[in-house]
DNA sequence: AGGCTTGCACGTACGCCGTACGTCCGTCAA
DNA sequence: TTGACGGACGTACGGCGTACGTGCAAGCCT
């Protein structure tokens, strides 16, 4: 009847499809065993328990990223390449991404974003340090971007329904009510991208202050602002 | 016996010191009504259900964000501010931070630090359009920091337990092995600093490429890198 | 004073959940 | 043939959110 035999893959993927299907919250180990035409109790011959199942899901997602990377390139365009694939994965699986980000993966399944990422950033001239520095800057906005556009993260980002024209007190918020068109509707690619070359920029500037190998980007010779540091 | 008389406000209350205290997963309404020696069906006739409980959360933790906005200082500096009093409330709830992030609110609570914000960066110069993506950008670095900060957020940000010296192999991930020192310790507070800086210098950049008032940051006439845009 | 409305605290009950534990059965080695 | 073993499964327990009904106390109108 059931022809493949369960596995540990055969449940993460119907896990991942249930969540993409229907939501996170409609997880739970009996809805996946009655998907995959299984008693409950089965499933747990395959997967310890519930957390480790989702952990899966995280992994599983993770290990699809795609990343084609060319040593050769600027590592400018290196970096954009590894942000977009990051966030490709975010689109393919949307609501799994609320998932693999927001969870503290205890194994090494994403460690090798970390590895490119931190490679090319060592390449483009920056210490150990500084690439640490630079890497945990991308993620937390990579991770946030991505946490707006799958539809989670709070008013203040904020959300189309309730500012709609109407509803917001121009007298107490002046200014939210002035871009209220602005600020309900946006393009997502548009701004992600702006957002990678906001943070390439300020990094190439940053390395310029320590220079370490001569991989200037064009164009920029910019004094830096006596702010920074 | 019980003096006060119960409401909202003292429910809401309890829900946060709890999750304070053993975190967002022990919450629950029976737990929170035996918190407050109470039925827990009470409950049910201040809040309409636990999500619109949890959202009250939300807001009450969002509210308490300190803003001092002084509109005379530089606008570098007001942005500064803003960023870390955002920063300060997630230290003083960090079990709630989670939750404040990771919402969609549908109230006009979060609209306050909204506000602030793009009446800021107006003020610095920026049309409309520039000031909601200058925006949303703080945003998600803001979120995506605080995650890690808060202790969620995944490997690759990545968890301190996990490549410790060992475990990770050095033949297929030699960069993370080599900062394995520095990946699995660093300093919160200059971390925050550092990306706040870096991207208000990389805004005070952009900002002159298309000049608004003449509002320069002192010492950068930095001419901008061609790729951006 | 008597009766009525209203609001709130509370108990019970239902249908979910994760999972510990015991049972049953097909397969394969000896 | 027999024994062990691994995987599928059923039952059961404690906890969850919450719909619904009950009872009590305070405020109102005559």
């Amino acid at each position: 009847m059931t022809s493949e035999p369960l596995s540990r893959k055969r449940i993460v993927a119907a896990a991942i499809e249930l969540i993409e299907r229907e939501g996170a919250d409609a997880v739970s180990m009996r809805r996946i065993a009655a998907e995959l035409g299984v008693g409950v109790m089965s499933l747990y011959n395959h997967v310890p328990n519930k957390d480790a199942l989702l952990s899966g899901v995280a992994e599983s997602v993770l290990s699809e990223i795609e990343f084609t990377d060319d040593p050769a390139a600027h590592w400018t365009d290196r970096v954009r390449i590894q942000a977009r694939a990051f966030r490709q994965i975010a689109h393919h699986y949307p609501r799994s991404t609320m998932l693999v980000v927001s969870r503290q993966l205890h194994s090494n399944a994403g460690l090798l974003p970390v590895e490119r990422a931190l490679a090319t950033l060592r390449s483009a001239g920056f210490d150990g340090p500084e690439a640490v520095k630079m890497l945990r800057m991308f993620i937390a906005f990579i991770v946030g971007t991505l946490l707006r556009e799958v539809g989670v993260t709070p008013s203040f980002a904020p959300m189309p329904a309730t500012l709609r024209a109407d509803q917001v007190d121009p007298e107490l918020f002046p200014t939210v009510a002035e871009l209220a068109p602005m600020l309900d509707r946006c393009d997502p690619d548009e701004e992600f991208d702006f957002g990678v070359e906001l943070l390439v920029q300020a990094i190439s500037v940053h390395r310029e202050r320590a220079p370490g190998e001569p991989d200037a980007l064009p164009g920029s010779a910019a004094p830096s602002p006596e702010r920074l540091g």
